[in-house]
Order: structure tokens, then C-alpha cells, then sequence
RNA sequence: UGGCCCAUGGUGUAACGGUAGCACAGCAGAUUUUGGUUCUGUUUGUCAGGGUUCGAAUCCUUGUGGGCCAACCA
């Protein structure tokens, strides 16, 4: 019976956005059989997380409804676009783990605007305009004065043909003059006053070099690409909304393939810039050290910070899609990374701020070799050896002389557990001549070896160690939110809201052995202390790890609150 | 003071005229050889007024608040 192939989990089933909405009804209506979408970025700059959603909400509905995603670079401006930046976008876009079905340019489609252009030039729909921009921006009007028609506007379509045609041979220098579409001048929506279509540059296009001297205009190429690539849902951020009716106007007219363009909100970060503007001057400043600084919200600083594609992924799939205006809490994103990293990043023992810890019953000569696992959720990760030994490092904090209430680390008389080894008692300190504390004395309970613990003895606290004698140096580098503010942007100057302490380093962690050959790109968990990744400034001589994130930290809030 | 878009806990996002739910954050507790993880519980919300309706977060209307639009940028 038709009951009984009914999903059982019918009502499990995730809601959809708006935009799955519209396709899902598109489909059931017959208006698609098959969807198309497009991911469109300007080569100007880097991709930033805020593109992330864009690719991901792109590539996915591709995906989820078996329709078709391409990369289009939008490269209608020769003079901000750079290759560099063509590399970097399609290398990210890989990274996130999608593959354009094709990988197109708008200056493919130059030769078919330009007959577009000639189009509706004969049909008494564009005219060549030799006024200054300054008086084009005049005669436009204001949003509540109506633009004022100038005489250019009556030109003959042959004479226009012709001026057109002077203009693409190069007979006119830079600016001197621009082809406009007529539509109304009296429109409430100032993107119908007469957009401009194509402006004069003689500029060298990183693709089609020196063949072209003018160039189309954002909305006179947009619309026109997509319908050429049949993009059912072409996809853009709010603030494109009000050129939708140029863009349904210019296929319209042409009398072309009806893509249809949909609006969402781009998202915005907490403590954080996202305008392309924003990055580049905080890198051209010297503010970050590049576009993959880890600092930057940028998909090349969050792989080098550590970030995973299916963190990021799923980030922009817990954020939504909708039209309001959003500012999304980083601690989501920082959620998504320890959430993907608690079950694969593999466990490692490092001190970041070492303390000697010297252990006054154990034999000097002795090593033992630990057993302790690479990752508690996730037994196929297996088990390494440590090596423990008489003299050890702990972390500063780990230790204090006179602790607070509910502080169960280490405290003259307390007692914890190291980490895979023995429970030891602090019997006292060594202090050096102006009597700062050089060392943590303790006894070690011999039968409370972790694995064969007869002790008895219940320990409120564990503790990360090094064995003194076979730890190694590498440098740690702590990084920590970019701003002070929660929304920089909103600053007068967002350059003021820049976090001093943005970046810590440390030069001389102490790291165990297994740290010493990893790969670039390697994560891992330093035990207690948060999630790390392999820079690739590494060596083997001298390993370098960033920061990616700290582990949940209640105790920090804890002793937050006593201080208070 | 033209046009367009938006308004649900601290932050996001559902509910498609019929019990306002989920996630993050917060708080409290349990478990834990990571003060991690896991688990449990929990505080907090429909911008305001009017209308339609048996019933409104949802529809209509008027306000209010926010965003966007007058680059030879995209």
C-alpha cells in the first residue's frame, strides 16, 4: 500500500530556507526540471568566511537538488583584478570541498555583450552620452527629484551605432564618454535611470588582454552571463535587490533566457571585519601579515589557524539562510571547529609555560615509557608511549602556592594526578635566591600508576606533564580575536578597535616527541590547553604550531568570577 | 523626506491561521585519569497600536526601528 512507502521520518526532516523553498516549488510547478546556480566573485581579493556561505549555499543546493554549480569569475574590471586572486579563489573554493561544474569568466561572454549592446542600441534603448560624470550624476536627480533627459539622449540608433563603434576602436581616451541604456529617468529606483553600460578604459584585462578598450558595467553584464549559462537561481546578497528590476530588464529586452535573481543576507562575524576593503588594508598596513594570517576571516587565514573545510561547512549550514540583516556570535564558529576536532585531532602533552616539577622518590636513572591514548573518542587512534622520568615540566598554572577555593591543581600538601602516570603529592617548592619558585617538590605514589592503580587514592585534578630530559622546544604561536569590539565596522575608525594582544608567541614551549615531524596543516589536541595546528613556517629543527582554538575553559570562568 | 527589503530569547534560525521549537551562548547539576567530551535540567522571545478571525508570530493597516539605493565598483 502507498502508506508504507511513506518516509517514517517525515517530520525529522530539516526545514527548508527560503530559497530551497522557491526551487522545491519551481520544480513541483514544472517551471525547472533541473537547477542551475552560479558562484560569482569579483578577483579583487581573497574569500573571506562571508563567501563561504555564499559557496556553500551555491555549491549545496547543486548539490542537494542534482543540478549544476559553476565558478564564474566576474572580471567586467581590468584594474582591480589581479591572477593572483583568480588562483587563490578557485584553490579555497577546492578546499572547501567543492568542484565547479565549470570554471567561466564574464570577459568570456565580452563579444556576445557587445552585440547584445548593438541590440539595443537599433532598438532606440542605449544611447552614447558624452557628459562628465559629474553632470550624468546631476542630471540623474536625486531619489525624490526626477533625473532630467540631456541631449545625447536623442541620438539617432545609427549615429549611436557608429559613436559605439568609435568607442570599441579605441578612437575615444578613457572617461570621454559611456554608453548608457534609456530607460527612466523618472524612476523612484535610481539604478532605472539610465545605468551606464559600458565605460572607457584602455586597460590591459588579465584575460583578453588589450583586445577590448571598454568595458560593461556590473549590471549590464551580470544578468546577461547568467542567462548565456542558463542559471535558473542566481544567488546574491541583499544589497543587490534594487538593481533586480535592471537586471530583468536587460534580459527581458533581449528577449533571453529568464534567470531569476534571489536575495539573502551575507553574513557578518562578531569581532570581526568582513569588507574586502577592511582585509586589504589591514594587510597592505601591516596590521596581519598576509591574507592567510591567521588572524583574518579569510578562508586562507582560517586553514593556516587550523580551521577544517567540514568545520566551516558546517558553520554555514548551522547559520542559515534568510533576509534579515544578521551578526553572527564567532563562538558558534569556534563551536564547529572543536566540535569537528574533539573527534579527530590526535591528543600530544606540550607546556606552554614550564615549571620544573621534581619528584624527590623517584630513582635519577629511571625512564619509564607511558602508555597513554591518541584520542579518547576515538579508540581506532590507538595508544603512544610517553617517556616519565624523575624531573618534570608542568604548566605554571598548574601550580600555585596559595590556591583559591575550588582550585584543585597542584598546592603545597594537594595532591593530582599526572596525566597517564602517578598520583604525586606536593611536599613543597625550591626557591632561588630573591625567592621566586624554581621547582615543585613531590613524592610519587608507586602503585598509582595509571593502568594498574592500587592505591586506593581518589584525585580531584590531572594534570599535563613533560619529562624534563626529553622535552623539546617549539615555538608556539597564540593568537586571539583580531578586534576588541563586537562590531568593528560600526567604529568610526575600525582600525582603533584592533586588539593589541591579537597575537602571543612563544618562543621556547616545550612540546613531547611524537610533535616533532608532523606535517603543515596537522592538527592535533595539546592536552587541556586547546587545539593546535602545524604552520607551515615549521621545521624539524624548529616546529612551529598555531593556536586554532582553546578548549572550553569553566575553570577560567570560575576563577573570572572569584576575582569579580 | 522617493523606492525597495527586513523585524521571533543575548545571537541566529523554525513554526506556511491551531501548544512558539531548535542551535550557539548563559546558568545549575551528573559523569569524567583533559576543569575537555558526554548527559540532564534551566533562565530569556513574537517591535507597537488598530483590524480580520472561533483562533494571529503568521493575513490587512498604521506607526516605530533597522538595512539598502543617486561609483565610468561589484
Amino acid at each position: 500500500m502507498a502508506a508504507n512507502t511513506e518516509p517514517i521520518r517525515e517530520a525529522e526532516k530539516e526545514p527548508l530556507n527560503f530559497i530551497e523553498e522557491i526551487i522545491e516549488e519551481d520544480l513541483r510547478s514544472g517551471r525547472h526540471t533541473t537547477i542551475r546556480t552560479r558562484f560569482p566573485p569579483e578577483p579583487n581579493g581573497y574569500l573571506h568566511i562571508g563567501h563561504a556561505k555564499s559557496i556553500c549555499l551555491n555549491f549545496g543546493l547543486a548539490r542537494k537538488y542534482g543540478g549544476k554549480c559553476n565558478l564564474r569569475y566576474d572580471d567586467t574590471n581590468p584594474t582591480s583584478e589581479e591572477q593572483e586572486y583568480v588562483d587563490s579563489i578557485l584553490a579555497d573554493i577546492r578546499w572547501l570541498g567543492f568542484e565547479p561544474d565549470e570554471i567561466l569568466y564574464a570577459s568570456d561572454y565580452f563579444d556576445q555583450l557587445y552585440e547584445w549592446a548593438k541590440v539595443l542600441i537599433k532598438k532606440g534603448l542605449a544611447y552614447v552620452d558624452f557628459s562628465t560624470p559629474e553632470e550624468i550624476a546631476a542630471q540623474k536627480g536625486s531619489p525624490t527629484v526626477p533625473g532630467t533627459p540631456n541631449k545625447y539622449r536623442d541620438t539617432s540608433p545609427e549615429e549611436n551605432l557608429a559613436l559605439f563603434e568609435r568607442m570599441k576602436n579605441g578612437e575615444f581616451p578613457d572617461g570621454h564618454c559611456v554608453l548608457r541604456a534609456k530607460i527612466d529617468l523618472a524612476s523612484p529606483n535610481m539604478h532605472l535611470r539610465d545605468p551606464y553600460m559600458y565605460r572607457i578604459k584602455h586597460a590591459y584585462h588579465h584575460r583578453t588582454g588589450n583586445k577590448w578598450c571598454i568595458y560593461p558595467m556590473y549590471d549590464w553584464a551580470h544578468g546577461q552571463c547568467d542567462s548565456i549559462e542558463r542559471i535558473t537561481h542566481s544567488i546574491c546578497t541583499l544589497e543587490f535587490a534594487s538593481h533586480r528590476p535592471l537586471y530583468d530588464w536587460f534580459i527581458e529586452q533581449l528577449g533571453i533566457f529568464p534567470s531569476k535573481q534571489y536575495e539573502f543576507a551575507r553574513l557578518n562575524l562578531t569581532y570581526t571585519v568582513m569588507s574586502k576593503r577592511k582585509l586589504l588594508q589591514l594587510v597592505q598596513e601591516g596590521y596581519v601579515k598576509g591574507w592567510d594570517d591567521p588572524r583574518m576571516p579569510t578562508l586562507s587565514g582560517l586553514r593556516r589557524r587550523g580551521y577544517t573545510p567540514e568545520s566551516i561547512r558546517e558553520f554555514a549550514h548551522r547559520v542559515g539562510v534568510a533576509k534579515r540583516e544578521n551578526i553572527i556570535d564567532v563562538s558558534l564558529l569556534e563551536f564547529c571547529i572543536r566540535e569537528d576536532l574533539n573527534k579527530r585531532a590526535l591528543r600530544r602533552f606540550a607546556v606552554l609555560r614550564p615549571l620544573k616539577l621534581i619528584l624527590t622518590n623517584y630513582p635519577e636513572d629511571r625512564v619509564e615509557w607511558l602508555e597513554t591514548e591518541n584520542n579518547p573518542e576515538d579508540p581506532s587512534a590507538g595508544y603512544r608511549t610517553v617517556p616519565f622520568s624523575r624531573e618534570l615540566y608542568i604548566e605554571q598554572e598548574d601550580f600555585m602556592e596559595n590556591p583559591p577555593p575550588k582550585y584543585f591543581r597542584l598546592y603545597p600538601g594537594g595532591m593530582v594526578r599526572l596525566k597517564s602516570a602517578y598520583i604525586v603529592v606536593c611536599t613543597g617548592v625550591e626557591r632561588d635566591a630573591q625567592g621566586k619558585i624554581t621547582a615543585v617538590l613531590c613524592r610519587y605514589i608507586p602503585e598509582s600508576r595509571s593502568g594498574s592503580d592500587t592505591s586506593g587514592l581518589k584525585v580531584k585534578g590531572t594534570i599535563h606533564w613533560l619529562s624534563a630530559s626529553h622535552a623539546r622546544i617549539a615555538e608556539v604561536r597564540l593568537y586571539d580575536r583580531l578586534f576588541q569590539v563586537e562590531d568593528p565596522a560600526s567604529e568610526e575608525d575600525f582600525k582603533k578597535a584592533i586588539n593589541p594582544n591579537s597575537l602571543e608567541i612563544i618562543p621556547q614551549a616545550l612540546v613531547e616527541p611524537a610533535l616533532l615531524n608532523t606535517k603543515p596543516g596537522e592538527h592535533f589536541q595539546f592536552m587541556r590547553l586547546g587545539y593546535f595546528c602545524t604552520d607551515p613556517d615549521s621545521t624539524p629543527e624548529k616546529p612551529v604550531f598555531n593556536r586554532t582554538v582553546t578548549l572550553k575553559d569553566t575553570w577560567a570562568k570560575e576563577a573570572k568570577k572569584q576575582h569579580n
